[in-house]
Order: structure tokens, then sequence, then C-alpha cells
RNA sequence: GGAGAGGUGGCAGAGCGGCUGAAUGCGGCUGUCUUGAAAACAGCUAGGCCUGAGCGCCUCGGGGGUUCGAAUCCCUCCCUCUCCGCCA
């Protein structure tokens, strides 16, 4: 959510800001109901105070004088009314207000590079040479059905498409890539652990910018009106929601893992292959809170400590910054992971780290003071995977895959494998 | 799921339908005193809205209603606690 006041006072500044984004903004429309809703809140309570003041007579009068008491009383159910009235048309535009103001995106940081679309991204830097094979490498799903570690087949047989299924030593080394990020989250990054709910409700998905613009993309359960996550971040983002947050408590820095689900209706027929986009996915992923002018070096961390895993596990990537014009909604600046994988051939998206500013702590009404008795402001929110799983797995398989199908597992693993070390197709 | 009790400021806890945005206590902040601290005393101590300051408006779990006027009455939803049932 835009600060209104800053729309309604730097209205050109916004406007150019977020013509970067390439798409269609309806900000005169907002600025017109804003003007229209502060006139008649005006109004509104100038009437409400006639309406206080002649109560409060009445109070006073009903036993002295109790005509001049009546009198006050008609004149001001009179007033009550034309406040009624009035209050519904103000509640309409308020409404309309709210929607569109849900559906503007946030505004790009000044120093991020221009451009349209994802073709407008920078590749910032890269990490690690890409491992050179002296044989044709595969892709990870031919590894995993001949290792019998993905089975296909039978998640389209439980849920449908888009739906696999892990099997044996496959899952096992999913759990364990969970296991090692987690601790080395918590151990040496800093980060607090948390175990958030799966569903939530749907304010909490307004809250973190999900709702209202992303809709078709979210699983739901009619009944209860709960929402599957898309990602940990919308828990964790709405963990303080109404919250004032003590001086001192931040920067909080937390990780979860959990399950995220998505319906990809948006990308429909893309990457149908293998295991790159599902509707059902494991991922690690951090959140913090901030304070507003330590946000920027905050995403810098963050983006390091994204890194540091693929570091760890031997696997070459590149850094990408993402351009105005393909920032996603929330977010006010964004860098890309992208792992490589030798078997596809091609640079898998695996973390995405953004700071969003005070987009959706105002949203989820996050607020902090810096000093006991010191106004509230918004917090600054950054998310970040670290990381995605299935394309973790994909790259962790493609690139320590040898000539016999067999897939060495990287040494930081090994103890989370129980002493495993290979991928072999008749183990268990 | 059934029965009962209850949801008021950071916490505890009052509140005949009218000067109660809210007594009182605790906690917190500031000041006096002190070398310093403690104690004592005094003051302050919710958030939000608006041509931004005006003896302005809103908020006592959420929403709706009655009334000139609601924390206080009515309806409804949510949540918490106790007991019973069920259960990973």
């Amino acid at each position: 959510m835009l600060n209104l006041r800053l729309i309604r006072e730097r209205p050109d500044e916004v406007r150019a800001a977020l013509a970067r984004r390439h798409q269609p903004v309806p900000l005169d429309e907002v600025l017109a109901l804003d003007e229209r809703r502060r006139s008649l809140v005006q109004e509104i309570e100038s009437v409400r105070a006639q309406v206080n003041e002649l109560s409060r007579r009445v109070g006073q009068l009903r036993q002295r004088d109790p005509q001049a008491a009546e009198a006050a009383k008609g004149e001001s159910r009179a007033l009550g009314e034309r406040v009624r009235e009035q209050g519904e048309v103000l509640a309409q535009v308020e409404r309309a207000l709210e929607e569109r103001l849900a559906w503007l995106p946030n505004l790009p940081a000044p120093d991020i590079p221009e451009g349209v679309d994802e073709r407008g991204n920078v590749v910032e830097r890269t990490w690690g040479e890409p491992r050179r094979f002296d044989f044709a490498p595969r892709p990870h799903w031919e590894l995993g059905e001949r290792l019998g570690i993905i089975d296909f087949d039978r998640g389209v047989k439980l849920a449908g498409t888009r739906f696999y299924v892990l099997r044996g030593l496959g899952a096992m080394l999913q759990r364990a890539l969970i296991a090692w990020m987690l601790d080395l989250h918590r151990n040496e990054h800093g980060y607090t652990e948390i175990y958030p709910p799966y569903v939530v409700k749907q304010e909490i998905m307004y809250g973190s910018g999900q709702l209202p613009k992303f809709q078709d993309n979210l699983y739901r359960d009619v009944e209860d009106d709960v929402w599957l996550i898309p990602t940990a971040e919308v828990p964790l983002v709405n963990l303080h929601r109404d919250e004032i947050l003590e001086p001192g408590a931040l920067p909080l820095n937390y990780v979860a893992h959990t399950p995220c689900f998505r319906r990809e209706k948006m990308a429909a027929g893309r990457d149908t292959r293998g295991i790159k986009r599902g509707h059902q996915f494991d991922k690690v992923e951090l959140v913090k809170l901030v304070a507003p002018e330590t946000s920027d070096e905050e995403l810098t961390r963050l983006v390091s400590h994204a890194e540091d895993v693929l570091r760890r596990l031997g696997l070459p990537y590149r850094v990408v910054q993402l351009c105005a014009g393909d920032l996603g909604f929330a977010a006010v600046k964004t860098f890309d992971l992208e792992v490589w994988a030798p078997g596809c051939e091609e640079w898998l998206e695996v973390s995405s780290s953004s700071n969003v500013g005070d987009f959706q702590s105002r949203r989820a009404n996050v607020r902090f003071r810096r000093a006991a008795g010191a106004r509230v402001e918004h917090p600054h929110a950054l998310n970040g995977s670290a990381l995605a799983l299935p394309r973790t797995l994909i790259a962790v398989l493609e690139t320590y895959q040898r000539a016999d199908g067999t897939v060495e597992v990287p040494a930081v693993l090994v103890p989370y494998m129980g002493g495993v070390s290979t991928l072999a197709p008749a183990a268990r």
C-alpha cells in the first residue's frame, strides 16, 4: 500500500515512479476519490460535532427545562439523519478508494535499471565456473527416474498435472537440504526459526500484497475462507500485524521452511517438464523487518545469505538485478539468484530477494517506535528465498551427476544424509 | 462438537445510558531531592483521521441495531477460559 498522503502531496513524483513499471495505474481516480473523501469527512465531522454538542445540552436541560430539551432533541435528530445519509456516501467513496489503492504497486527504487520486462534485467556478477563434463550431462527428470527418486506418473495419479512424488534418497536429499539450510541461517546468519500456519485468513493475504491482485494464483478453502500460502513470506510478514514493536526490537530476522502452493494459472503451459515449476513446492524463506534507513544495506546482506547457500553447495550462479519493468508488485528493489543447471542447460531462478520498503508493513499495520514515547513508524520489510527446494535439487542432481548415472552428495549434506554420499539406482 | 463464564488502556482492574478516551493500582518516561542509586514527592504515559491543531472527529473484541446521546441496552459473528465429549 502506498502512502496516500504521498500520492496527494507529490502526485507527479509518484506518477513518474510508477510509469517506470510500464503498467497503467489509476492514479487520477485515486486523487479524485481522495478529494471527495476529504470533503465528505469535513462535512460529516462538523455536523457530528453539532450533534454531540446538542446531545450534551439535552443532558443538561432534561431536568431543568424539558421543553428546551425536546427542541434540542428534534434538532439533533434531523442533523443525525444527515450524518447517516452522508455517511453512506462516504463509505462508498472509501470502499472505492481502498479498492484502487490496493491495486497500486510499490514505487521502484530510483537506482534500479530501466526496462520494460525481464529483458531489461542486469547480470550483476557471477560466481563459480560451470562444470565441464566429459560425457553428456542428463537433465534431472532422466536422472530422477533412473535413480527412482522422482516419480512423475504417481504424482499426477495422486493430485494431477504439475505434481510429483519424491522417493527414497530423493525425498531424503530434499529433507537434508531443508535441515541444513535452516541450521545455516539460524546458526551462522542469526535468523530466528519460525513454524507458521500453512493456511491464512484473507486479510493476511491482503497484508503481504498477494490479494487482491493475485487471487487467481492462490488455492483457497471456500468453506472456512482460509488460503494456502504461496510462500512463507505471507505469514512471516504478517507475524507482527497490528502490533507496535518496542524500541530495540528491530531488526527482526526470521527463517521458515514451508510448502508453497501455487495454482500457476499465469504460467500455464510453461516449464511443464521436470520439477522446475509445480503446484506444490518447498522453500526456505528469509524475512527481515528493519529500520527504514537500513533496508538498502539489509537487502545486500539478505542476498549474501542466499548466496552463501549456493557457495557452500558449490553451485555456480549469477546475481541478476531486476529492472523497473520486471519488478514484483510489492518490491522496491529485487535481486534474483540464478543457478546453472547443466542438464537442462539453463539458469534457474532459485532465489528472489526484495526490499519492499514500508509497502507491506503499511498494509499489515506493523509499526515500531525508535524510543519510548517517540512517534510510531512503519518498518521496512525484506524477503528472500534461501532457497527454493526443487530448483536447488535440480542443480544438485545435474551438477553432481557422474557418467554412470549416479550422483555425488555435496559434502555439506552428507552428515544430514546419515552418511550417504552417493545416490545410486538400487539404494533405498 | 455440547454446556457455562468472559472479552475495557503495556499489565491488573472499576465503570446508575449523559462533563468517561475512560476511576484506581502496577509498570514506563520526565523532573525535584541525592556524589550516584533506592525511597519519597510532582507531572506525563493509547492509536488513528482531516483544507493538520480544533475546548474537531473516530475507536472500550468485529459488525449491525435502539436512542438526542451507548464502554454501558438489543442482535450477530469472532476469540479466550472452565467443564464434558472426541482425537493426531
